[in-house]
DNA sequence: GATTGATTTCATCATGCGATGAATTGTGCG
DNA sequence: CGCACAATTCATCGCATGATGAAATCAATC
C-alpha cells in the first residue's frame, strides 16, 4: 500500500517502455478513441501527465504505439517475387504469420479497431489498401488489378474481423495451416480466375 | 433568423420522427459512441433535452433507431427453402438487396459501426452470427455447420466492410448483379465444398 | 374563455476527457 | 557536498458529454 509519493522513483524502472506497452494493449483492445490517456497511465501505474511528458499529445502516443519493425512492402516481397502461381497461398502465409505473432498483432489490431473512426478509415483505405495491396497487384501484373485486389482485400478483411477482432469460433482457434488451406484457393481465384461482367 | 423561442411550436411538426431520422443517420455515419445526443438534436433542429424527453436514455434512442421492419429469419427463408443447390447465390441476393436499400442499410451500418465497441461486438457475435447465420446453416443440413457458416460470415463481413463501410472502389460502385456473380461461387464453395483438415 | 396537458427550451449537474504548468523527489556529475 | 537535470505527481483549465427538473408556450377540450 505504498502511496505513490511525488518525484522521481528509486531504481531505474523503464517507465517509458511500460507506458508504451500499456498504450499498445489499450489501443489494440479498445481502439483509439475508447482508450483514454488516463487509462493508459493507470495501466502503467503512473500519473496521466507523465504520458504527455514522454509522448506529447495522444495522437503522438498512438503513432508511437503503432511503430512496427516490419515493413509491409518488404514482408510481401516473396509473394510478388514468386509470380502469379501460388501467390494466393504465399500471400495468406505472410498474412497469417504476421497476425499470429502477438508482437505485430497488437499494432495491427489497433489500426483495425479504428475501422469505425474517420481517421482510421482513411488510414485503412489510403494506407493499407492503396499503398500496400495496390502495389502487390501491380507487381503481379494482374489485369484489372484494382478490382482483383479489392476483392482479395475484402476476403482478408473478413478474415481479420471474424478471427482476430470478433474472435468467432471455430475460426478464432483454427490452426494456421488449415486457415491457409481454406482461404488460399479463394484468394487465388480472385487473383487469376475469370471475373464476371 | 427566427430565434427559436421557448415552448411548443406552431403547427403540427412531427418532431419525434425528425429526431429518429437524425439519429438513424448519425448512428449509421458515426456509430454509437461517436454520435452525441446533442448532435442528433442539432441535426433535428431541436434542443437536446427533447431527445431525452421522447426517447429516454441514449441507449433507448439507439434501439429505437435500429428498429427494422425486416425480420432476418423471414428474409432468409427462401435461401434455406431452396436447398443447398444455389444457396450461395440466393443468400447473396438477399444480402445485397437488403444492403442496397437505404431504408435498411442505415440501421445495419449503425450496427456494423459498433464493430469496435464491446456492446457492438456482442451484438454482432451473439446476435447476427449465432441467431441469424447459425440457424441457416442448420436448416441447410450442412456437415460441420459452424465452421462453414463462420467462413461464409467472414466473406460477407469483408464485403460489408469494404463496400459499405470503407466504400473502397471499385467495389463500392460495382453493380449488384456483378457482385452476386463474383461472390456466389465462393460462398457456395464454403457451403458445400471440400474443407481441408 | 379557462383549464389541462403535450411540447419545447433553459439552466444546471456531475463526469470524464486531453492538456498544461508548477512543485517535488530522485540520480548523476563535478 | 552541491548543483543541474530528469522523472514524477498535483492541481487545475476548458471542453464535451449524458442527464434532469423547472419554466414557458402552444393546442385542444370543456
Amino acid at each position: 500500500m505504498s502511496a505513490p509519493r511525488r518525484g522521481r522513483r528509486p531504481g531505474a524502472p523503464d517507465t517509458r517502455a511500460a507506458i508504451l506497452a500499456a498504450a499498445r494493449e489499450g489501443f489494440a483492445a479498445s481502439g483509439f478513441s475508447r482508450t483514454s490517456v488516463r487509462s493508459v497511465a493507470a495501466a502503467a501505474g503512473v500519473d496521466a501527465a507523465l504520458v504527455h511528458h514522454y509522448f506529447g499529445t495522444k495522437d503522438d502516443l498512438f503513432v508511437a504505439a503503432l511503430a512496427l519493425r516490419v515493413d509491409p512492402r518488404e514482408a510481401l516481397l516473396p509473394v510478388v517475387e514468386g509470380g502469379l502461381d501460388g501467390a494466393g497461398e504465399r500471400l495468406l502465409r505472410v498474412f497469417v504469420s504476421v497476425w499470429d505473432d502477438e508482437e505485430t498483432r497488437l499494432p495491427l489490431l489497433a489500426v483495425v479497431r479504428g475501422i469505425a473512426e474517420p481517421a482510421g478509415q482513411r488510414l485503412l483505405r489510403d494506407g493499407v489498401m492503396r499503398m500496400v495491396l495496390g502495389p502487390v497487384g501491380e507487381a503481379l501484373g494482374l489485369d484489372d488489378a484494382p478490382r482483383r485486389m479489392t476483392l482479395v482485400a475484402s476476403q482478408l478483411v473478413g478474415l481479420v474481423v471474424v478471427r482476430y477482432l470478433l474472435a468467432v469460433e471455430p475460426l478464432a482457434s483454427m490452426p494456421s495451416e488449415q486457415l491457409v488451406a481454406t482461404y488460399a484457393p479463394v484468394v487465388q481465384g480472385f487473383l487469376d480466375g475469370v471475373l464476371p461482367g
